[in-house]
This record gives structure tokens, sequence and C-alpha cells, in this order.
DNA sequence: AAAATTTATCATATAATCATGATGTTAGCA
DNA sequence: TGCTAACATCATGATTATATGATAAATTTT
């Protein structure tokens, strides 16, 4: 499951830079070769969080990309929307009319896991990846 | 979330199947004339389910798609995992190492979400699908 | 003002997914 | 045997996701 893997370098490259906010902006060089993923696809991605408000980006020199908000503010959903396609509906059979007004055969029983994986992007923050124990991290 | 189109239609076609089971094998193009699905597509797609063991194919006249199970005896999880990507791992961020001996910050957080998923797929049926009040129903 | 550094964007390439049309193969039946 | 109904498969195309390389634009430093 099943983020796609823009989302997932996303992810990883909000933690990298949450990581290192101390420094002042990160360069998407570093970020790019932190997590071996292909420098301009990646710069793409950054540039897509900064549109959706999660990154602010400064050129130059000394520039880079910094968190918006504190990580404990910052919900891994606003990281992961952005890749997510455009008009996602939420019918485990993917039928259109399905809702709760016409739930189809199987709507009020995905909807509770639905829903638990939603509460799991909403409420899980940057600082819950933050606060883990050092020894167990890898990037 | 997130079932891909092709797992998505081979739900839709193997309920349809199941409630038609009692007029004997279900022709393709009854399927896909009800789910408004590509003939020839959803014939690979039908054809995948039956090399994985959850459908039983007859040519000729009289020809068609059974279940080879019972309805409460197949779990949705095996029709739909024939349709998801070769050796999908379950790391949120797509750390190839992230497992429960080396967690990846997010790993035990995570894992209990993952596995209420999987637990659905795993414990729902096709019996639950047909089990629906009618009224709601829509092909 | 010029040079250096850094993000932004464009054009293009590659791969996977989804789909279509034509043709092959099997089985029942007259 | 030959006809017909049905699934199986092949060749191809379209679309989307992922990736690469070149160039533009913005900002700081000298």
């Amino acid at each position: 499951m099943w983020l796609n893997s823009t989302a997932q370098n996303a992810l990883r490259a909000v933690l990298y830079i949450a990581e290192h906010a101390a420094d002042g902006p990160v360069r998407v060089d570093d970020v790019a070769a932190s997590l071996d993923s292909p420098r301009n696809y990646l710069s793409k991605t950054l540039h897509a969080l900064a549109r959706a408000g999660v990154l602010r980006s400064t050129r130059g020199p000394k520039g880079g990309f910094q968190l918006v908000d504190p990580p404990d503010r910052l919900a891994l959903a606003r990281v992961v929307r952005p890749f997510e396609p455009a008009g996602e509906r939420r019918c485990l059979m993917g039928r259109a009319t399905c809702g709760d007004a016409h739930p189809c055969q199987i709507h009020h029983r995905w909807s509770r896991t639905a829903t638990a994986v939603e509460d799991f992007f909403d409420h899980t923050t940057v600082a819950d990846l933050l606060r883990q124990d050092r020894r167990s991290r890898s990037t």
C-alpha cells in the first residue's frame, strides 16, 4: 500500500528537509542525493509541495526548500494529497454513483477501513516521524 | 482506496458472475455489457482470475466463467491479488530495507493501519457482497 | 555589472497501464 | 464433417507515470 512513487518520494523528501531544518534551506541536490532520486523529477515534486503550501522555496545562493509550518502542524495528508489522482472516489469497486446515499454492496463495510486509513494520514504528522528512536532510522 | 481499475473490474466481474451463478456459466460479453467495460480487456482479466484458481472457464457454446469456490470461501484478497504490482512492499515510504527488523520512522504506526486493510481483504468474502440489501444494489 | 548558485520549466524519452481490433483455438451440435 | 458459439491471444495504439537533459529565471555575492 499503496502510495505511488512520487508521493513516497515526497514523504521522504519532506522528512529529510524537516531533519535538516536547523541548517536553513535545503537544496534539491542534497535531497536528491540522500534519496537517490532523480534531481529534476524531485524538483518538480518539491515545487508541487510549494504550490500546495507545504514548502517554501527560495532561489539563488543559500536558497532551497523549507517547511512552511512546524512539523507538528504538518499532517502527512497534506504532503501526499497533491500526488493523488485528481477526482479519486472512495468506492472500493470504483462505482461512480456509490456514496452514503447510494451505497454499493460493500460500501459500509469498506468505509470503516477507508476511514481508518484517512485518519492515519490526517492525524499523523511529520513530528511523529521525527520523534522516532534514532537508532532505527535509515535514510 | 485505491485499487487500480483492473482490480476494480475484477471485483465487479466476480460479483456479477456470483449473482448469476444459477444460470450456469456467464459469458464475457454479458459481464462486459453489465460493467460497461472493454470486452477483450475484461477477457484477459477473467483469464487471469482463472489462472489464479478463482474462476473456471469453459469454451464453446454454453461456455463462460464460473466461480471455483462457493462465495463464502472466496475472500476479496484472492480476487484482487493477481492485479497488484509484483513485489509490492508494505513500507509507506517505499524503503527497500524497511521491515520489523529495520523499521523506518513510521513503520510501527503505519503497520496497524496497513494490517487493518489487509484484514479487510482477507476476511471479506464475495458472500458478504451478495448478502446486501437488494434495494441498495447498483450494477 | 558580472559571476555564481539555485530553483523553475520545457522538450523529450521510457515504461507501465489501459484499451481495441483482428485472428486463433476449443467445444458443442446438426 | 462443418457450422457456430464462446474463450484465448496477438499486434497495436493511447494514456499516464516516471525520468532525463537542456535552458530559463531569480537571487546573492563579488
